[in-house]
DNA sequence: CGACACCTTGAAGAGGTTCAAGAAATGTGG
DNA sequence: CCACATTTCTTGAACCTCTTCAAGGTGTCG
């Protein structure tokens, strides 16, 4: 499972630590809410390389609003007509596909600096709902507005592409993962995932309070809850990680890896 | 699980039926290799409405080579270098990503019209597998060339937008077929997905020579092949489908419409 | 503090896998 | 064109993983 595209954003003060959002509420400071892409510290990190001033300006106007999804409620929903690309700023998100027997299926999880809404560029209309799993900020970039640019800034043609083709590769490896793996291999490989991009982002890499339920966990993985608990249980028992409620500590990630990799341990 | 999608070509003769590669081998024209895009007549198809003279003959210039895959060989494997996105002319494939440890799983089947490559523009590498099910014939598209196209043409920038988010879209929907549904439902809605874009095609859409094996079926839809083989059976037994090795009738495409709703039969 | 959502664990059972054997189709070389 | 090897498919039986159902525990928030 590779690791989630970032685009723009994340404005960070410079040479401060991101604000542990995942192991205590986002200390929302207004003065991020005005820092423009063209002067955000990490932007390296989201955009190529290679924009020249002018350029830079035109990526700026991109993004013209900030729509904040408190806990629990949706950024958009199928059948939203679509209208803009969603860079997370901060907080976090999953996004859910529905079945017509009203099946749901998790079909990720996104942290600040990751993309969503993707899906609706092919129909004009979303066809899968992005809930905040706390509250969340996102830039809103008018899909319309992005073609337009990148007609003009190659750089950022190319980085959508990407940013699209990142996701159908995910989108493989979760296949993978369904079609291939047992339940504590699943579980393995999204926690190592997770914990690789929570890592990316400057959070320990050991540490992690989960943002969402075992239920939420379960469908992403195509477990019930209840193997979900299991596994978790059992993978403590072998001392690889530590649980508590939500809070898990990895105690062996190569044990993790070997695990993911088939190899049978010990 | 929604259709693929279409991109140029598939150059029919005008006023003809398209040979029936899916009950008998194609039988190669030679007069069809010399087909531009600008003249091919289910070009409304696959490209969308609204370009001019002009514009079209630049997208004419995209195609550059025709390559030609044999049954069982790789039109590109992963790891490949990535140059070009490639629209398939006649034939049948598959594509296949592998874990570390050797497993496959085969993300999707793809025919006459359809996309594969879109996994490489990421990282300039291919991370999957395309393997010809049979003799495939195919249109190369050059990307470099696209993007710079595509600067110039919206409507062919669009597109690839939107191609690109239906491939996501459609992995969704594997994702819930994987995450949540019985052998019996995998198999049905993988059925009505492969007859309907038959279908689409000018096929018979209730009798179907399968291209593939009954292990990569279920490399597909995360089952052995003694399920898959079992499942056609009982769907058999049900008087639902007819099954003779390869070829599968579709008795009653709504009890299999049925099945995949969950709405427990009989 | 009480209600509610979430998590854990047990026991029974179903669905799918694994292992095995044989049949049918396909391909190959003489 | 036939005989043989190989691949593919089918079916059975035993087993195992995960699900389902159930009950009780833990945490959280108004």
């Amino acid at each position: 499972m590779s690791a989630h595209v970032n685009f723009f954003v994340i404005p960070f003060v410079p040479g401060t630590v991101p604000p542990p959002s995942h192991t205590s509420k986002p200390d929302l400071d207004k003065r991020f809410l005005k820092t423009a892409c063209s002067n955000c510290n990490i932007r390296k990190m989201c955009m190529p390389i290679g924009l020249d001033a002018d350029e830079l300006k035109r990526v700026d106007e991109l993004v013209t609003k900030r729509p904040f999804a408190k806990r629990g409620s949706a950024l958009f929903r199928a059948g939203d007509a679509f209208t803009a690309l969603y860079v997370i700023r901060s907080g976090f998100l999953k996004t859910t596909v529905s079945s017509e027997d009203g099946h749901d299926q998790v079909t990720g999880f996104q942290m600040a600096g990751e993309i969503v809404g993707l899906d609706g560029i092919a129909t004009d209309l979303h066809t899968c709902d992005a809930i905040a799993l706390e509250d969340t900020e996102v830039c809103a970039l008018p899909f319309a507005r992005i073609e337009e640019i990148a007609t003009q800034v190659k750089a950022l043609q190319h980085h959508v592409h990407k940013i699209m083709s990142r996701e159908i590769v995910r989108e493989h490896h979760v296949m993978l993962l369904l079609g291939n793996m047992r339940a504590e291999e699943r579980l393995a490989a999204f926690l190592l995932n997770l914990m690789q991009r929570l890592h990316e982002r400057g959070f320990s890499s050991s540490d992690v309070v989960l943002r969402m339920t075992r239920e939420e966990i379960g469908s992403y993985l195509g477990l019930t809850l209840e193997t979900v608990s299991r596994t978790f249980s059992k993978l403590a028992e072998d001392n690889v990680i530590t649980v508590n409620q939500r809070h898990v500590h990895i105690q062996d990630s190569e044990a993790l890896q070997r695990i993911v990799n088939h190899e049978l341990c010990r």
